[in-house]
DNA sequence: TCTGTTTCTGACCATATGGTCAAGATGCAA
DNA sequence: TTGCATCTTGACCATATGGTCAGAAACAGA
């Protein structure tokens, strides 16, 4: 939304076109599916002539596919949040804190993700078989030495997981439902805090720490 | 897909087809969203021409206004699992019990409810506001009462609420994930029953119980 | 059997949409 | 200034889709 009025050097034309079209795209995907996406919506919402994204991304389903790729990014960041942790409360409760952060920050993000995952995941299947599936493997294996060691109540890592995953971001991808029981504001500064300290508070309680 | 080779009688015939179409119609708004979806794929999958469609459910959007409402009416019923009972424990334990059946059972029409939430409940924001509302609302002071008697942990109601349908609701979106992270497998009997063993362990004893 | 009602369906239409293209504008290095 | 590459964009096209409709078929009561 802020066109830059100074003249743009030839290399920032593209990443700056690129950032703002990609911008656009994520929240469009996010409110429409992207069956109900259209191009002139993307193009609208970016302020550029639809043929001018055409330019930058050959096809509708490549600027999906660059959305869905930069999230999973995003995603994985938020991943190392439980690595060189000291033990399981430090660990899981810095990753419930990321991921918290990032459903705030990136609520588009996070229901164009979802939105993939529920059709199928047409786009990040290959992901979802390698990078997913081996930091998966990874955490549970964390987790069960957590537990072996006698630091944490024994639970299924594999379900502890989809748990965090599922109330972190639940905060985003039901933000509209959350706003609705919120007397139709969205969470502000307090209630995002109370937020991440519930979630922390039970999960953590859950397993056996606080 | 069990075209009764019996004559049906009048009444039956409508019952019949809208439930037929209902049915195809709730696994193709779950697979390709509302956008996604073609009255013709959701002909195809019912086994009927198009025009048929048309004649049962005038528009698209009524067809999907149906879907929506007949899940609503799924999620209310479970609803009722956490009334009645004679504490905390049994109480949210019957409704997590309840909401994961759910999950099971009827996987696509929770995809459904999630896509309409996400994008920001176009058909049934009424229903949000008032039954919605209303329930949470109740169910908020009852939880409240319970802590106030000192029968649990205090926690923050409305955001155990969220955590209750976040991670039940999560087998449901999240399947194609969960069924990628499980060697490519749905859940099967031994495993959802773990499932939710793990989310009822984990949340129970977050909140001061078991 | 006759008649009115409901159900069924192929053919058709208007519109929206993803994508193309050619011509022009702009930046930049020499 | 010149020439080339990059960027911009209005006009255009083929196709897919939601929806219509008129006539046929099936049903049921008299």
């Amino acid at each position: 939304m802020q066109g830059s009025p100074r003249p743009l050097r030839r290399n920032e034309i593209r990443a700056q076109n690129e950032a703002t079209i990609l911008r656009a795209a994520e929240k469009v995907f996010a409110e429409a599916g992207f069956g109900g996406a259209t191009m002139q919506l993307i193009a609208d919402m970016a302020g550029l002539p639809k043929a001018n994204l055409h330019y930058y991304f050959a096809t509708k389903e490549e600027l999906y596919r660059r959305v869905v790729r930069d999230i999973f990014e995003i995603w994985l960041q938020a991943a190392e949040a439980m690595d060189g942790a000291s033990g399981p409360a430090e660990g899981i409760g810095a990753y419930i804190e990321a991921k918290m952060e990032i459903s705030r920050r990136y609520p588009y993000g996070s229901k164009v993700w979802a939105s993939e995952v529920m059709h199928g995941a047409p786009v990040i299947q290959d992901y979802l078989e390698t990078t997913l599936r081996d930091w998966t493997v990874g955490r549970v294996a964390l987790i069960r030495r957590w537990i072996d060691e006698g630091r944490m109540t024994p639970v299924d890592p594999q379900h502890l997981l989809y748990m965090l995953w599922a109330t972190t971001q639940h905060y985003a991808d039901f933000s509209h439902q959350i706003e609705t029981l919120n007397g139709g504001q969205p969470l502000n500064d307090a209630e995002w805090r109370a937020a991440a300290d519930s979630v922390k508070q039970i999960v953590l309680r859950g397993i056996g720490l606080d």
